[in-house]
DNA sequence: ATAGGGTTAG
């Protein structure tokens, strides 16, 4: 017994020194008596061996099987080490003797294999691993949860959708998979099925939502225009005995942007007081969407109102905000002039002087709060002013603003008035390529890898510093910049913190969107680097920059064309480990489709798949737009019916694009072709979609004028 | 894991 014992030593040492390699896995085929040797520990110790090749584990291991009774443990580690491996092939094989042994595995091991066949896409092997945790009927609710949560990050909608039904008995009430489903059919648009779910699980005894599931929910009506159900739900939530459930601030600013968004801003006011006298406090969101909506249908007392209630409760109003307020002034200046015109002239002066004087307080209180004055602000005054033919009043505008740090620029802006508004500045592009050769799409593959290997951040692609920009979007935040740079800190390498959302700070600390405006002054004049001090400075005051920090960087870059600096923050992201979702791959293509590359974007698409990504409807959206204006209709139609037949529902954007595309391409009728699918599919136009009718029928007009002259030439040949 | 980050026209 000694012996044997010995030898299962020697045997583990072997294995463990790497020495175990082909010639010797011949021994492994061991006498019985070394077998007998072998303890489960021994056995253990072998598999979880990492320098051990996994097939070669796969045999020692069914050698020993045939000697011992396996463990759940053994299993386990098998299992693992073959997935990990990326050896699917005997896996069945595998799961069929668990069975036969009556092994049971541990729940944790099972997820882990679950989510190792669903992110290498072996759903069939999933489904069978579900079978065996059927047949040992144990409670699953776990497994189930992350079975479904595994689909859903896969975009495998319709299959985490049958799961659904299949195991709708075994759905308890903690279940989250359930909130997960309906969140991912809410973000799909398909309203049939997150119906089913949802009348399902009500109709099934003992479930009921948690707060999270109401939520969802009635975001989710709202999203759809069923007023009546977000209601009818908000009314259980408060009525709600058991104390269980109750709105919190999500459902109120789910409830107030549903209603704003169909024109109903007052009973969002109304559900906004009633915010107010409940336990929550309104948040950036609540007064920002509201304010916008007030604006947008000429409420400006209310919007007013609001204002205040934001500013006494110490929330900074942002851009969007004095945007949207100054925009609402000046449309009630004309709605106001226009019934005066209406019943016949005189006092106009004095009510637009009342507007006027409005905008200008606002943009004095912008700039002394040293808020971006932004260049759609200004322009906007000057636009106004212009039309009023108050060219007296430019001087109350600068006089508002030489207090800050725009006088320069404003100078030059009365200058060159005219020349500006039809060539908007600050809109320059650099169109450099992203990549350095032609564009073989090798490069970009090396180019990803090497992301991955290099170690070392490059802090020199930081543009200079110095050099007065005209255009800048913000001269007194290009102050602000300007002194961060000069101050000069000493990088430490920041860490961005992967994933996960950011918590709303109280009103007196950094916020996200704080963090953005700077970010995006910094990243206007190309300050990468700079920008990336800026992630460490408010990583410091407690703000963690996040993956679409990123992402937001990416998109400031490639909407105004730096695709080489984009492509420095996806280096750097690289380097940081910090996931390149499918926002960025996004971002990548649209950056293509700009360039005029759109032949790349294939490829970009085929890296995406293999790193377990999948196609969303914004990715589809984005393709089609890109291939679109490359003029490649075949692929942009092909792509179509692939995003069709995945189960994804076209939206507004999606049919937009093929109209737009579709009719720059001259295919007319392809393109009212899709402008009656959007229509029969239910689909609202939106103020786009008018747009781009303009267009095609300004086309259809130009083909109908060449064919009339065609036939006057017919009828007239003379 | 709930709203709010990535897509369309001018």
């Amino acid at each position: 017994m000694r012996q044997w014992k010995q030898l299962g030593e020697v045997l583990v040492a072997a294995s463990i020194t790497n020495t175990l390699s082909h010639s010797h896995a011949a021994t492994l085929n061991l006498p019985r008596a070394v077998a007998l040797g072998l303890t489960q520990p021994l056995i253990l110790k072998i598999l979880s061996n990492q320098s051990i090749h996994p097939s070669q584990k796969l045999r020692f291991f069914e050698w020993s099987r045939s000697h011992h009774n396996p463990s759940p443990a053994a299993y386990s580690l098998v299992l693992r080490s073959l997935t990990g491996a990326g050896f699917f092939s005997d896996v069945p094989s595998l799961l069929h003797s668990m069975t036969e042994d009556g092994v049971v595995l541990d729940p944790h091991s099972l997820n882990l294999l679950l989510h190792s066949f669903i992110f290498s896409s072996n759903f069939n092997l999933a489904f069978q691993l579900l079978d065996y945790v059927q047949h040992l009927q144990l409670d699953a609710t776990t497994i189930y949860n992350s079975l479904i949560a595994a689909l859903l990050t896969k975009n495998q909608l319709s299959l985490a959708l049958s799961i659904f039904f299949k195991l709708l008995d075994t759905v308890d009430s903690k279940s989250i998979a359930c909130n997960q489903l309906l969140v991912a059919l809410r973000k799909a648009d398909m309203r049939v099925e997150f119906k089913q779910v949802f009348t399902k699980l009500r109709e099934k005894k003992g479930f009921s939502f948690d707060t999270w599931g109401y939520n969802v929910c009635i975001h989710a009506f709202g999203c759809w225009g069923d007023l009546a159900s977000c209601f009818a739900l908000f009314k259980e939530m408060k009525d709600d005995g058991k104390g269980l459930v109750s709105p919190d601030l999500c459902t109120y600013n789910s409830l107030i942007t549903a209603l704003c968004r169909l024109g109903k801003v007052d009973d969002a006011l109304v559900v906004w007081e009633e915010l107010n006298a409940s336990v929550h406090q309104p948040d950036r969101f609540t007064y920002t969407n509201l304010i916008h909506a007030c604006c947008g249908t000429f409420r400006m007392g209310d919007a007013t109102r609001v204002f205040n209630h934001m500013q006494s409760h110490g929330f900074r109003p942002d851009t969007l905000v004095y945007n949207s307020l100054l925009d609402g002034h000046f449309k009630a200046t004309k709605v106001v002039e226009a019934c005066q015109l209406f019943e016949k002239m005189v006092q106009e002066g004095l009510c637009k002087e009342g507007q006027l004087e409005e905008a200008l307080q606002l943009v004095e209180e912008m700039e002394s709060r040293g808020f971006t004055v932004d260049l759609v602000t200004i322009t906007s005054l000057l636009i106004s002013i212009h039309r009023h033919g108050r060219w007296d009043w430019t001087d109350r505008l600068m006089k508002y603003i030489r207090e800050g740090d725009l006088v320069v620029s404003v100078l030059k802006w009365k200058a060159g008035m005219e020349a500006s508004m039809k060539n908007p500045p600050g809109k320059k592009k650099d169109y450099s390529p992203m990549f350095p050769s032609k564009g073989d799409f090798s490069d970009i593959v090396s180019f990803m890898t090497r992301a991955q290997d290099t170690t070392n951040i490059n802090d020199g692609e930081e543009t200079s510093c110095d050099g007065i920009d005209e255009w800048s979007s913000s001269p007194h935040m290009d102050k602000l910049a300007n002194q961060m740079c000069s101050t000069g800190y000493s990088s430490q390498l920041f860490t961005p913190s992967r994933g996960q959302r950011v918590q709303e700070k109280g009103p007196d600390s950094f916020d996200v969107d704080m963090v953005n405006t700077f970010l995006s002054i910094f990243l206007a004049k190309g300050k990468l680097s700079l920008a990336c001090k800026l992630f460490e400075i408010f990583s410091d005051a407690g703000v963690s920059p996040v993956s679409y920090s990123y992402n937001s960087i990416m998109s400031s870059f490639v909407k105004k064309g730096y695709f080489t600096e984009a492509w420095a923050v996806l280096t750097e992201m690289g380097e940081q480990i910090c996931p390149a979702d499918i926002a960025t791959y996004n971002m990548i293509i649209q950056g293509l489709g700009k360039m005029g590359r759109a032949d790349l974007a294939s490829a970009v698409l085929d890296t995406l798949l293999k790193q377990g990504g999948y196609l969303d409807i914004v990715m589809y959206n984005t393709l089609i737009n890109a291939l679109g204006k490359a003029g490649r209709i075949k692929e942009v139609n092909k792509l179509f019916e692939q995003m069709r037949s995945s189960g994804i529902n076209p939206d507004v954007v999606t049919y937009n694009t093929l109209i737009e595309v579709h009719s720059k391409a001259g295919l007319l009728k392809d393109a009212y072709k899709f402008l009656k699918m959007m229509l029969d599919a239910g689909c609202t136009p939106n103020h786009v979609t008018d747009t781009t009718l303009d267009y095609l029928g300004r086309e259809i007009d130009k083909l109908r004028f060449q064919r009339a002259s065609i036939l006057s030439e017919k009828d007239d040949p003379s």
